[in-house]
RNA sequence: ACGGACGUGGCGGAAUGGCAGACGCGCCAGACUUAGGAUCUGGUGAGGCAACUCGUGUGGGUUCAAGUCCCACCGUCCGUACCA
């Protein structure tokens, strides 16, 4: 093996302790002031001249929570949406990329409990390293777009949408069900609460203190979504081709839209009725003392007449009145029953397997056929739809497991259309449609028939008609926390609830504050902030709104105020927002495929509805990237059950105070709580940014959950050294070429090399336009610079070009349009080395000002391909053919292979397969 | 329980129904080296170590041809949680 002239190039220089390998950290810096320099001229320009006639490209990633510091966890997506932005600005849009900060939150106000250190200083602390960290990488954010939802320059519009929300009836007060963590005295999130188990038994508890956690009624805010629950609908039938079909059906889900028909019972109420006694009063019942209309809500009205009791939630307003009329026994029970159930949480209540109820001695009739069934309070019965339920054993699995508890009839009215099929009501329920029996002047009509029937006969009657049921409720969005965005109105004693006017805003979070562990807001506890003048009396008897908002309002409009970030008189000018929105590309975490996403669409909508912009959907594609997760370490003993680090372990196995076997080990999402993300500054000073970009794609399809394991990131760092390496020797190969003529014919090495660079950006353009798989494209690279090392060598290239007779010419052509559109294809990912590699090719502008290179048609195509001879299946030879090889050419070449011949000595081809350019196979 | 996704070397992962394992890590051998955790070259699914055989969670099927399509099962992960 010959040397080859590269291999001389690394420099034999000894290694200087504390240095990196190479000067990629100098090179660095150069470049990213560089970008700077020029993005300032560019941030500089008014919209329309920097547009010119380019089309726009608004791409954007999930703004993150500032926590501390990013992890692999955040340097996926930015990764992303930074090499999607210079891909975009190479082909031609104008672009726009902006960050900023999802910056209030719970974290840091659990910190300042704990340490008394503001959460804003710590917040600010946090994003200033983060930033600082984005910076490394070379992300080249548009900074002077940069929000942060902490400042009050931003909150003060999150205030102002509120008070529209309240204008336009959107926003409004009532009681909600909330955790209440009774050690803490404080109201925990959902995410706060967590299963645990203990001495056996499971329950809802604190994440902090692992106290059971109880229901609160308190009174919140809340944002009536629920009246767009349609319009979200709707827009997803838009976004279905752009978005994961995931998200798009889990929000489908989430708002959980269903048919159905409201019918309404009577409820006969008697005096001194209860529980004992016989379910249903025999011979003529005495007339009731009051009647009570109880409207069920059901998908499956064709099974009315198969009614046999009915059931209402322990939150059902009907309750209290029953309780009126129940004898002494009873009403104790009911009370002790609903007392139960309402103490759980929701997942508790959802957890238990029983379904338990009282029966209440009222009865319901039923519309349809005067039917009287006895009325039941069951845990299983949610305030979902109307809070009450017609139940129909023989139809209905959970009404089935509730009948045989308490031995209640069952009767069928539903035969499956298939007389085939064996139904026995007694074992199970049977839920498929089918044809009505025993139902009177619906008996013989098929399930959805019967439903719109019954529907259109409910209505005429007004007894109930066909009606729409979602399982979106509307928002709760007040938090009794400090670190929010203060809630803009005032509780006057005389006037009740004002909102602050427009004038006053925003309500601004005051400073001054102590963190104590009361469980109280310190708000609460502020009395300049709390006592407060009534703007409309003017009276001192008011307070202000103690409570924020949940941080999702936060960001579920800063999308648009990227576009206008800097506006103090306005929440963004319109033409600015127009110019840029929608977003072209979202980029994000699947774990807000639900809540945040369907947030920004409803906001999205409702600013729509001011008028303030055009469109009504804020993301025309989404992409949701995978976790990197990481390798927690959780050690959990009678001393403690918490996170730890690796070295925390060993300290505390040599301390004593766990053992190995109390350490639990689990690859899971990386977060600072759990303490498993590498910092990558560390990385990135080791191997340079590139390498821990491309290292990052290269794990895997951005789509795909990884684990974040270091080991191979050597692999990535060999390879941009190496291209480095090869262009600098390279160089000199291609310097001054003369012109080649204008159809150059290729020799077989040319064609190849060719071939490898025009598919390399066929593939790259591939990824870059919406796979995302760009382990393959960054292989492909990685391949493509192995081909070019080959080829210098085979091609025995040296020394300069001799003019136009060099011989080498068209090799040198080849080599030298190599060498450049692979500068420009890994230029997204790897920038500051493709700036590097690509100015030592010789050119003085930036390679982000080149065009992204287009494949040329011609060189994908090769004039001979190989194609496998297959036998029965088997790999047996290959043969080389002209590309335009047609099967009886390929059959002629597979007969004439000598491989093939021996094998086929003696047997009889009973067939064969020829597909052109791609394989033959031979049956014997 | 339901819904979805996934299951390929020691590892991360490639494969429009057409030569399984691209590319990389790791490992083995060699070269250059005072040195190698630098660099370069070659090898690397398993078994025979040669010609061959077996190999994509398991079992069936469709096809000239299946990792890929269909059916059943097993396993892992993620959602949802009695929504009438």
């Amino acid at each position: 093996m010959e040397k080859r002239d590269f291999d001389k190039g690394s420099g034999r220089r000894p290694p200087v302790e504390g240095e990196t390998t190479d000067n990629f950290a100098s090179f660095e810096v150069k470049w990213q002031e560089r970008w700077a320099l020029a993005h300032a001229k560019e941030a500089d320009k008014t919209i329309s001249t920097r547009r010119g006639d380019r089309k726009k490209f608004y791409v954007l990633s999930m703004f993150p929570y500032p926590s501390g510091r990013l992890h692999f966890g955040h340097a996926l997506p930015y990764t992303l949406v930074d090499s999607q932005a210079r891909y975009k600005r190479m082909q031609g849009f104008d672009v726009m990329n902006p960050m900023g900060w999802d910056a209030f939150g719970l974290p840091a106000e659990n910190a300042a409990i704990e340490s008394n250190i503001h959460p804003a200083k710590l917040t600010f602390e946090h994003i200033d390293y983060m930033r600082s960290q984005m910076h490394r990488f070379g992300y080249a954010f548009d900074w002077e777009r940069e929000v942060f939802t902490c400042k009050p320059d931003y909150y003060k519009w999150t205030q102002w949408l509120f008070l529209k929300m309240l204008e336009k009836g959107v926003a409004y007060r009532k009681k909600a069900r909330v955790n209440w963590c009774p050690n803490d005295k404080t109201v925990l999130a959902n995410e706060q609460v967590e299963t645990i188990v203990k001495d056996g038994e499971e329950f809802q508890g604190c994440f902090r203190c692992g106290t059971k956690v109880e229901p609160r009624e308190i009174d919140a805010w809340f944002l009536r979504i629920t009246d767009y629950a349609d319009r979200l609908l709707d827009g997803l039938a838009k976004l279905d081709k752009d978005w994961p079909e995931l998200v798009v059906s889990q929000q489908r889900n989430w708002i959980g839209r269903s048919e159905g028909v409201n019918i309404d019972f009577q409820v006969e109420l008697r005096p001194g009725s209860g529980s004992s006694g016989p379910i249903l009063p025999a011979g003529n019942p005495t007339p009731p003392s009051a009647v009570e209309k109880m409207t069920v809500f059901t998908t499956r009205a064709d099974t009315v007449f198969g009614v046999t009791y009915v059931a209402i939630a322990p939150e059902h307003p009907l309750v209290q009145k029953i309780l009126n009329f129940t004898d002494p026994r009873t009403r104790k029970k009911i009370e002790d029953f609903c007392r139960e159930t309402l103490s759980m949480t929701e997942m508790d209540r959802a957890m238990g397997e029983e379904k338990e109820g009282v029966h209440t001695g009222m009865v319901a009739v039923n519309p349809l056929n005067g039917e009287r069934v006895p009325l039941f309070i069951a845990n299983y019965v949610l305030m979902y739809g109307t809070g009450a339920v017609m139940a129909v054993p023989a139809h209905d699995e959970r009404d089935h497991d509730f009948a045989k508890g308490y031995r209640l009839k069952m009767k069928q009215v539903i035969k499956p259309a298939n007389a085939d099929d064996k139904v026995d009501i007694a074992k199970a329920a049977y839920t498929a449609p089918g044809v009505l029996i025993d139902s009177g002047s619906y008996t013989g009509l098929t399930t959805d028939a019967a439903i719109k029937k019954i529907g259109a006969d409910l209505n005429a009657l007004h007894q109930g008609g066909p009606t729409v049921n979602y399982k979106l409720r509307d928002w709760g969005i007040s938090r009794q926390r400090y670190w929010g965005c203060p809630i803009p109105v005032v509780h006057c004693a005389k006037c009740g609830i004002v909102p602050v006017p427009v004038e006053q805003l925003p309500v601004v979070l005051p400073d001054n504050v102590d963190f104590l562990p009361t469980g109280q807001s310190p708000l609460v506890l502020h009395a300049d902030f709390n006592k407060t003048q009534c703007p409309k009396c003017k009276s001192m008897e008011a307070r202000r709104d103690t409570d924020t908002m949940d941080t999702f309002v936060d960001s579920s409009w800063y999308f648009l105020r990227y576009t206008d970030a800097k506006n103090a008189d306005k929440i963004f000018d319109k033409a600015k927002v127009k110019a840029w929105n929608p977003v072209d590309l979202y980029v994000g975490g699947r774990e807000h495929a639900i809540l945040h996403l369907i947030y920004a669409r409803f906001f999205t909508k409702f600013i729509h509805d001011l008028g303030l912009i055009d469109h009504d959907e804020p993301f025309s594609k989404l992409f949701t990237h995978g976790l990197i997760q990481g390798e927690s370490i959780r050690v959990i003993n009678e001393h403690m059950n918490r996170y730890v680090t690796e070295a925390q372990l060993a300290e505390l196995i040599k301390e004593g105070k766990a053992s190995p076997g109390d350490v639990s080990r689990r690859v899971e999402k990386m977060s600072k709580s759990k303490l498993n993300g590498a910092d990558p500054v560390e990385l990135i000073n080791q191997y340079g940014a590139d390498t821990v970009r491309l290292y990052i794609l290269f794990l895997g399809p951005a789509e795909q959950d990884s684990v974040w394991d270091p080991k191979g990131i050597v692999g990535a760092h060999r390879f941009l050294k190496r291209w480095h390496e090869t262009v600098l020797a390279s160089a000199p190969l291609v310097e001054n070429l003369p012109q080649l003529p204008s159809h150059p014919k290729w020799d077989a090495a040319c064609s190849a090399m060719r071939h490898a660079t025009h598919s390399l950006i066929e593939k790259a353009t591939q990824e870059f336009e919406g796979r995302y798989a760009f382990n393959t494209a960054i292989a492909k690279c990685m391949e493509l610079l192995n081909t070019i090392r080959n080829f210098v060598t085979s091609e025995k290239l040296e020394g300069k070009v001799s003019g136009l007779d060099d011989k080498k010419l068209a090799a040198r052509h080849c080599l030298m349009e190599a060498l450049d559109i692979m500068a420009r294809v890994l230029a997204p990912i790897a920038p500051h080395t493709a700036e590097e590699v690509h100015s030592a090719l010789g050119h003085q502008v930036s390679v982000f000002d080149r065009p992204w290179p287009k494949a040329d048609p011609a060189a994908l195509v090769l004039d001979e391909v190989e194609i496998a001879v297959t036998i029965n299946g088997k790999p047996r030879a290959t043969i080389r053919v002209a590309k335009t090889a047609d099967a009886k050419d390929l059959e002629a070449a597979a007969r004439g292979n000598e491989a093939i011949q021996k094998l086929l000595e003696g047997k009889p081809v009973k067939k064969l397969i020829a597909v052109p350019g791609r394989i033959v196979n031979i049956v014997v």
